[in-house]
DNA sequence: ATACTTTATAACCACATAGTTATATTGTCA
DNA sequence: TGACAATATAACTATGTGGTTATAAAGTAT
């Protein structure tokens, strides 16, 4: 992020957008072990099929996975596998923030709990 | 990202959901080089000052950042240095795809030219 | 051709959010 | 204390979007 001009930006940003809800990274987990057509990725979500196709039509022009079409089924597969690489960074983040949370709610536990016997 | 249970997807989400915004993405490049106030960021960014506060407030609750007040002024920086980490790599991986989308834009060029001539 | 399957899309609703303006809050200094 | 500076927040508008339902489009098989 050295120096992003304007455009690049929003390429940024609309990449980490696609990444941004809980069901399309569903979507993106069940794509982890090979391609899988619209049907399969519906039944393993659990998620509406109209819902499913939205969000890969998003994850497609976002260029996040792969599209094929086999008959009347359509493949999706996982574009990158720098997208999961990814991920687990986040992950090591997240885990880090999180506890950070957790160790300073625990302060301010501490905190009221001496007020409170002041 | 193997296997997350619901609670690590959301956060994940949210990390990703920080980060999904150009101005958001403005804010966090002007703190590469050390913590900024509030005032300093909204000159860098050209942004209004109100939204600058809540950009920061939300990237400050999803943990990306740390503040801390001198005087009427507050300071805000980089809270972990993974995330330009992050950035970097996302950066690299939109480079691929622009490219590759690039590069199909130019096959589908071709082929409506030879459309054209026929 | 007809029925069926698979996927994409349009229409809609409810809700989230980026940005602005005005104002409240808090600290500093004369 | 009163004026001033820095930041946060409430109210509002406009826009984007996740999910659903219904339907269109395209391929397959009888």
């Amino acid at each position: 992020m050295q120096a992003l001009d304007e455009s690049a930006l929003t390429h940024v940003a609309t990449y980490f957008r696609a990444l941004s809800e809980p069901t399309r990274l569903r979507i993106l987990n069940t794509l982890r072990d090979g391609e899988k057509n619209v049907s399969q990725i519906t039944e393993l979500t659990g998620c509406g099929q109209a819902n499913v196709s939205k969000h890969l039509a998003l994850l497609f022009e976002a260029g996040l996975v792969t599209r094929s079409a086999q008959g009347t089924a359509v493949f999706y597969g996982i574009a990158d596998a720098a997208t999961f690489e990814l991920c687990d960074i986040v992950c090591g983040n997240v885990a880090r923030i999180v506890e950070r949370q957790f160790a300073s709610a625990n302060a301010l536990k501490k905190q009221l709990g001496k007020i409170g016997k002041a």
